[in-house]
DNA sequence: AAGTGGTCTAGACCACCTT
DNA sequence: AGGTGGTCTAGACCACTTA
């Protein structure tokens, strides 16, 4: 037996990196991304980097045009809408499906999570709390049984994460997402499954509103 | 100047191949794709083989795993179900917004189009049929002004669109179509949102629910 | 016409499975 | 240990741009 140390392929490992360096900002949304230059940064040879490319064009974070080169995916006003929309689409779905499986045990971790959030905020520990948020989400999602679409709505949605923890969040907003979230569980609870929805297409239209205006007023 | 008469890179054009291969039932979900093969198929060297299967395993139509391999995705029941609910819960968020941008004329044309439909179904024309509902549904869904939804339900449809042409259509069914297909028509011109939601909706549950019957019937 | 940079090839390399 | 087949490298090739 021979213990290799590290057996992930190269183009994993670095399509690893270069999500990385997209999400923490070091290669900015536009930014052309030149094979050439990551060969140096991350000391491979060319074919594994371009199959990162191609991998994270699936994911939606570079867009690769033939013969023209790899860029960071472009954010604009239209497709951040345009995903929010489609967010709400599947959320909402997924919630109503959801109350099917939930437990009462569910509930509670849920309440639980919720109890610590509002912990978080209320020492300003805005990390743990944006954590404890997505875990919220994550498990009310994972409770539909439709692995497929959560697929599709983590996909294309860590840019625009990476852009709201950049932008942050309003007081106001803070106190919408605990509504928000006590109303959740309160339908949770009772299987109203018109509740739930609404209360979700709500939420996550709320989201897009507040992260779209602090994009405007913060960047003129 | 000098006209080279095919100026497409030679991974797109692998990747439309293997894509039509996988798509008329050449290659069967579930089995392996061996790049050596592939090889020898296409007559290109091991490099563009594999970037098309990573942008075939994007396009949802192949699965990739590390030193394992390729393959067709397969289809099980879940993976079908979930992926009409996912359709159905985009479809409704783009028929609603459609509402918002269709005029009177695009109107004439959906029902331009339906008339045409209902031609071909009696004159048992299956394949034009085929063709006239996607259309039908294309022009709703490219007015809601969403191109990144609209991506994401024809990415992932492919597979299921073929399979869906294998085991064809009930007469019940083709008689639900209609029926569905004029009530959107009637709720788009009263400009009646809810109403157009929910008979998207039924459409969607109806398509999902024929098509898992007759995958069971024919294939036991 | 030269430069830049994306793309393709051949073959070596190496992980994993079978014997 | 040997075989199968996925992965990586170096360098050649070629499309597109700028002058």
């Amino acid at each position: 037996m021979h213990f290799t140390g590290m057996n992930d392929t190269t183009y994993a490992r670095v399509r690893d990196r270069i999500r990385e360096d997209i999400l923490t900002g070091v290669f900015a949304p536009g930014v052309r991304l030149v094979v050439a230059e990551l060969v140096q940064r991350y000391g491979v040879s060319q074919m594994p980097i371009r199959e990162a490319l191609q991998q994270l064009q699936g994911e939606g974070l570079v867009s690769l045009l033939p013969q023209k080169g790899a860029s960071v995916r472009k954010l604009d006003e239209h497709f951040i809408s345009n995903m929010y929309d489609v967010r709400m689409a599947i959320e909402t779905m997924l919630v109503r499906r959801s109350i099917e499986y939930m437990t009462e045990s569910q509930i509670c971790v849920l309440e639980q999570i919720q109890n610590d959030y509002e912990i978080a905020v209320e020492s300003d520990k805005m990390s743990e709390a944006l954590h404890l948020n997505e875990k919220f989400h994550s498990i009310i999602n994972v409770t539909a049984h439709n692995p497929e679409a959560v697929k599709i709505i983590d996909q294309h949605w860590g840019l625009i994460d990476s852009l709201r923890s950049k932008f942050g969040f309003s007081n106001k907003r803070v106190k919408e997402i605990i509504s928000d979230h006590r109303q959740i569980i309160e339908a949770l609870k009772q299987r109203d499954v018109q509740l739930a929805a609404t209360v979700t297409e709500k939420h996550v239209k709320e989201a897009k509103d507040d992260l779209i205006l602090r994009m405007r007023t913060l960047t003129e």
